[in-house]
DNA sequence: AATGAACTTGACACTGTGTCAATTGACATG
DNA sequence: CATGTCAATTGACACAGTGTCAAGTTCATT
């Protein structure tokens, strides 16, 4: 709300993203961007230095035009250990799709770019944090099964989660966003939770 | 042993393999590969019609040189499907680290490039087959859960099992190879194996 | 000596990114 | 009203990497 932005700016974006989600995906130039956003090419380097810059930034509109935050906060109300966990797969689970498109090209130039690949890391560094506060609570409720340490049990729950996972799941065997929420929580559950 | 390949076509696979398994992996050109190779680029061309049926190539000349079917055949040999499953899950496990350079440049190309992606496909339609011999075992021995499907059951043992799980373990959260083999061997067990 | 296959050399087209310089149009402010 | 500024446009260009093409070389075989 602090600040309108320059419009213009926010046009890319938007452009950005609708190309991003919509398309195949492998495909987007920034011709396309510019062409989408009814403005020249070079228009759109004198508000993003690079591809990767205006990916990451496309990134961050999602993230907040969405409300990741608040949408993961809602997990950290849970009452106890494990109706957080659910709740943490959940909420995350279920945004997944809605960045789907812009995330797979962040991951795509990540292999190439350093910049692409520090910006990336950061925002996931987000829901790993997630992650160990849904880890911390259920040790909390001292029902967190030892078989793995807590640094181990969050990584594992980090990489339950992956969007790569999601992808595979999702678009590679065809599995329907309920199957793949109602399953990782399962599987979430069997390998972090000790029955209490 | 059939044939013994026309020598210079395998001495461009075998610089294809070392680059990418050794290097950083992003920057390896067509250039670089004809070069390892001792070889003009063009030359590379009379073998290959594209990169993408290259790396496609030095994907399957890996896997027949590193023997990945022996490795997978030696699980199906197990008695019960316990210990298929560990068997498994260790050698696929422990292979992955000998192709990842390959396949991390087949990943990224799959993709743009429909070729690829077929290859690719089909490359980890062969795991599949060996998680879905696994299940199966576990089936028979009535040790199955069946929290999921059949079917369920053997895309999430290919999702613990994939690629990027590793790399996402082994790169980005620096585990070692034993500590990630025993997890991935401990989760499967958790999720896929009821105590009998 | 002649043929043909494998390879080399050098040039070039094409795509996509990123840069640069000159120009236009709007608008605010003196 | 004139001026300066800012955003955007236009068009040209450098650069990297892939893939193509044509002409020439090397060498084994016959």
């Amino acid at each position: 709300m602090s600040r309108e932005e320059s419009t213009t700016r926010t046009k890319i974006l938007k452009a950005t993203c609708k190309l991003l989600s919509a398309g195949d995906g492998q495909g987007v130039r920034m011709a396309d961007i510019a062409k989408a956003a009814k403005i020249s090419r070079q228009a759109v380097y004198l508000h993003f230095p690079n591809r990767a810059e205006l990916l990451v930034a496309a990134t961050r509109y999602l993230d907040q035009v969405k409300g990741v935050d608040q949408r993961l906060e809602a997990s950290r109300k849970a009452r106890n250990g494990l109706v957080r966990l659910d709740a943490f797969v959940e909420a995350w689970g279920n945004y997944i799709p809605e960045i789907y498109g812009v995330a797979r090209a962040l991951m795509a130039m990540k292999d190439s770019d350093p910049e692409a690949r520090a910006a990336w890391n950061d925002r996931m560094e987000a829901v790993r944090e997630g992650c160990a506060a849904a880890v911390d609570a259920l040790e909390r409720d001292r029902r967190l099964t030892h078989v793995h340490s807590r640094d181990e049990s969050i990584d594992i729950l980090w990489m339950l989660l992956s969007i790569r996972n999601w992808e595979h799941l999702i678009h590679d065997r065809g599995w329907s966003q309920q199957d793949y929420i109602d399953s990782i929580r399962e599987i979430a559950r069997r390998v972090l939770v000790r029955s209490g």
